[in-house]
DNA sequence: AGAATGACAGGAA
DNA sequence: GTTCCTGCCATTC
């Protein structure tokens, strides 16, 4: 049956974003277009952004989400910016200047989102 | 309708 | 490995 598919199939573009957002695993971190694909919507890394600002799930794991390089999103000096480094870190993420490893195996994240084949 | 804005991406320099 | 520049999407002026 669908029950497990249809969360991320029937939804709307916002719920399978946080979905997608949510799916990504403790300790690693994924790009805004990475979610944005894994979502199925590719070519809109800017609407991921969008909806994490709008958010106000303390639940959600907002830190995990980077721009495609590696980089923090937020200006060095912001205090998001130290938030998010700190959270990343407390997870054991490795940040270094700013900067940290990707998600390399996207497939993990196709499995966590669409559920495992 | 046109221009500006922003938690972005990818390729060029 | 970096910095720059252009393209994209969606929203707001």
């Amino acid at each position: 049956m669908l029950t497990r598919n249809m969360k991320a199939a029937s939804a709307t573009p916002e719920q399978r974003i946080l979905a997608a957002i949510r799916a990504v695993p403790r300790g690693q971190a994924a790009s805004y277009g990475a979610i944005a694909r894994r979502a199925g919507l590719p070519g809109r890394a800017r609407l991921v952004a969008r909806i994490l600002g709008q958010n106000d799930d303390p639940a959600l794991p907002w830190h995990r989400i980077l721009r495609s390089d590696g980089r923090i999103a937020f200006p060095a000096d912001s205090p998001a910016f130290l938030e998010q480094s700190q959270r990343l870190r407390a997870e054991g993420v490795d940040v270094r200047n700013g900067r940290v490893r990707l998600l390399e195996d996207e497939a993990t994240l196709d499995a966590a989102v669409w559920g495992p084949r």
